[in-house]
DNA sequence: CTCAATTTGTTCGTATGTATG
DNA sequence: ACATACATACGAACAAATTGA
């Protein structure tokens, strides 16, 4: 008993909250089924060492998600599962990246001319003469899925700005026949969401997003285009094959 | 004013925690450098839109991670940068992903033979006659940083039970001249922990994970290896190079 | 040195949310 | 449903430390 309470201690997240976060991983994950009654409230009770009302929560919080169904005297029922998960698989290389946002549905929501140039880590090359700023957000099926901050260097942004302003701006650079990209460092972590992320992909703040920092880096040596992506977490996934990849 | 009673009610985590959350970013990405004054409390106050005591609850709660120090009449200052981030490096092919576990310390905390199989998508090949389960958790400075959940093919643990015990399994593996290994599948996601990845990981339930999924596929269609690792988000990352990747 | 401005620290009262039994 | 306890959040007032005119 009193399994969580260590855990409650741990992460300032209300009980309920954790309790519930739990039981949505276990619909989603299939350990409890479509349709089937899950434990009692006494079960859970006892299994998570907490409160009555606790549980009663957390299940509330499920049920407005539309995952699960209370009756009184029969139990509790799954009624459907999360939506949207994982549908998007973020690129390994540069000609799939390209194919999968040629047809992205994006809204710019802001651009700044000649704005302080990003920060480079070793590997990301020499900064350009200066950058133009874009940010856009990506919808599937009116929701937003990622919120895209890019730096593209000036002088590429000044030869076709409506172009960039309208479309994604990796497929025009990659068909640009006098520049050659020759690296393309990408780094996926797990951040969180600030206030501008969180507001644009409509989650709390502080959420965790899957964080992609993509840098095309030209025969020059020079970063001419530096992307922070902020993607929803619940439709990101990466999907690679590790004996196909060495074996070249 | 207020703007974050909205994303309050989109998230259910505390305000000054979510605000705390925005903070500690700031100081991570360097928005604020070390040493440097921070905004007093009344400009916090009004820029997140939320009371003074809600400011300083967040303020103290990076105190106690020792990134901030307020002073009295002076103003509140950046004393620190989060430790242990993206460290990990997790491998994109298979030769570095052996190599990168052979010097592991890991700690089995869980061995089970003759287990109920995992289930398998479908492009994971086809079940084993029976699998064993192992469970560890590896450590970096006597910091858990990943926990993994294993199922080997129940011939191959027969093998080598000891090997599989104390040390990484997928070496042992691509060792073996008797098995060929064609396909090695890999999804990385993110997830949330449950109880028991709470508990060996050190953080709170419901906190988000970097999860990764790997199978191992013989040269017969087999799935010899499913893993289910799940690591610290702090110290995950992956790295790669979109261009050098895809001319072979 | 003193004074005023600035900034963090502390406390009160109130309201609501969370958790237990 | 109820009683209790504690956490969270607001607004406002006042105290204490620092700084510079």
């Amino acid at each position: 008993m009193n399994k969580l309470v260590p855990n409650y201690e741990r992460s300032r997240v209300p009980l309920y909250v954790q309790v519930a976060s739990v039981m949505r991983q276990r619909v989603e994950a299939g350990r409890w089924r479509e349709g089937e009654k899950i434990s009692t409230i006494e079960e859970l009770e006892s299994e998570f060492g907490v409160a009555r009302v606790t549980i009663r929560q957390a299940i509330e919080m499920l049920r407005s998600e539309g995952l699960l169904d209370a009756q009184q005297g029969r139990g509790t029922f799954v009624s459907g599962r999360p939506k949207n998960r994982h549908w998007l698989n973020l690129a390994n290389d540069i000609e799939s990246m390209v194919d999968s946002v040629r047809s992205n549905i994006l809204k710019r929501v802001y651009i700044e001319e000649d704005v302080e140039p990003p920060q480079l880590a070793a590997n990301e090359g020499r900064l350009a003469d200066g950058y133009t700023f874009l940010r856009s957000v990506q919808y599937n099926d009116d929701e937003p899925f990622s919120v895209v901050n890019l730096y593209i260097a000036r002088n590429l942004y000044a030869k076709d700005r409506k172009r960039f302003t309208h479309s994604a701006a990796i497929t025009k650079i990659m068909e640009m026949d006098d520049i050659t990209i020759v690296h393309a460092p990408q780094v996926v972590t797990i951040g969180v969401a600030d206030p501008e992320t969180a507001e644009l992909l409509k989650i709390g703040l502080g959420e965790p997003t899957a964080d992609c920092r993509l840098v095309l880096i030209d025969n020059n040596g020079i970063a001419v285009y530096v992307a922070d992506i902020h993607y929803h977490r619940n439709c990101f996934a990466l999907r690679s094959d590790l004996i196909e990849r060495s074996r070249k």
